[in-house]
DNA sequence: TGTACATCAGTGAACGCGCGTTCACTGATGTAC
DNA sequence: TGTACATCAGTGAACGCGCGTTCACTGATGTAC
């Protein structure tokens, strides 16, 4: 088992240092990303905060794309982990609550990391293509949000997909079709709708197109919160005619 | 009332070539944006085409800026009168007629203009501040969606407006609750999801992310549209009841 | 344990590029008398 | 109608900037015998 040596348990001092340096690279570009965006993001100036030399950078990122990437799927594993977090923390199996802790955990975090928002969820960056890389980690939001849409326990139990329904009104793709296996195609597409809801709803808000039109976004994306569920089927038809009778209670 | 000419009605040799020339030089601009996108838009490039000294430009824009606003004015113009021409084009009153058209207007209009649409619905351009030049035109598809969705003949009759319902979960901004005065609360939320929502669908199709996911986008749109006229109230309930059943007819 | 060699991190200079903006200027167009 | 002056479009050179990336090189770390 020992005899091969290559790939040895206890790293050598130059590939501690490396993994060392390579997390300071992409710490030092996060910052510059939070601090001016990702157009103002350069490997110069990476470099330069690190008092290291440009080409230096080189020996950890190939090309400024590289670290793009890096960039991009910190910001979706961060977001991922927020709304996983805020979901386990309700601790409880009420889709409505958990529904509401997810949505907001969303909002919180882009508010919280606009320009991390705006990478991954805004235009996409000039000559830059995703690689696969990224459809891990974007896929993580998605799949929290699905899981309390749909009910389902949030475990992945794709494997061989089953006969999938194919009376919805939407096709999925075959790579998400797995896990959306046995929902009823309107859910599905109500899921679709609910994802793209929200957001609709926080890039409008984090993108300016709020101003002037809605005095305080919050309620109106808590209340939004509120008829999504609804509208998806997390809450009975009795609360949903209840609902135009009275707004959702705030909980701040 | 001839006496002071220092505006007359007949514009002299120098008048009519600089509005000409500020012409083409928007025109290229636009050209440019469509190619490559608001980043690689340079007032060198747009020079370098029109054959000109890039200095000249300075003659009839200030700054990269302000040849950025009216880019800006004209995606927010073009696309409103994209909406308001198939609004009208259905010459009916059906509202969910009426509404399907703008949508698709809408969408069309972003698949066919992908880099004007991420301009000005995309993240916002690093550094830019829109002027106040930008809320006319932006508000011209809102006007659209929001006469369809509340069923108002589209005239802008704001003026005084009357004692604003308050009742509703969200308050609007003083510039925009006259153009919703006498509307249902519930309504104007519905109605401001429902401008997120279509949005939001246009903006995770252009961006990518239903690449993986959503086989068709064209399919889901369609059907969120109409799930979100029952939604909204443009379509009765017994209609709603029936969308579970059967999809949208498609109407291509 | 010690030596010879290979590997690799980091340097500093350079290439080539394009950008926004300014400035003094020339020459054409417009205006007042 | 003609002349003197003011206005303005357009030029070309320049300033100053920052970028991504390459390359030959030095010196430290790791490896095989």
């Amino acid at each position: 088992m020992w005899q091969d040596g290559e790939v040895t348990a206890v790293p050598t001092a130059r590939q501690r240092a490396r993994a060392e340096l390579t997390r300071e690279i992409t710490a030092e570009a996060r910052r510059q990303l939070a601090a001016e965006g990702a157009a103002a993001l350069s490997l110069r100036a990476v470099a330069r905060s690190l008092g290291m030399a440009s080409s230096a950078v080189y020996r950890y990122f190939p090309s400024r794309d590289e670290l793009l990437t890096a960039l991009i799927v910190e910001a979706y594993d961060s977001l991922g982990e927020a709304a996983e977090a805020a979901d386990a923390a309700t601790g409880t199996t009420d889709a409505l609550v958990r529904w509401r802790a997810v949505g907001h955990a969303i909002r919180r975090w882009a508010l919280g990391h606009p320009h991390e928002y705006a990478l991954v969820y805004g235009s996409p960056v000039p000559g830059y293509r995703a690689p696969q890389l990224t459809v891990g980690p974007a896929s993580r939001v998605t799949t929290v949000m699905a899981a309390v849409l749909t009910g389902a326990s949030g475990g992945t139990a794709v494997g061989d997909a089953p006969d999938q329904s194919p009376e919805g009104p939407v096709a999925l793709a075959p790579e998400a079709a797995g896990a959306m296996a046995g929902v009823p195609g309107e859910v599905v597409l109500r899921a679709l709708m609910a994802w793209a809801q929200v957001f609709g709803l926080v890039s409008f808000e984090l993108f300016g197109h709020f101003v002037g039109v809605v005095e305080d976004p919050e309620a109106l994306f808590d209340a939004a919160l509120d008829r999504i569920a609804t509208f998806v089927g997390l809450v009975g038809r009795a609360a949903e005619a209840a609902g135009s009778r009275s707004p959702a209670p705030p909980d701040r």
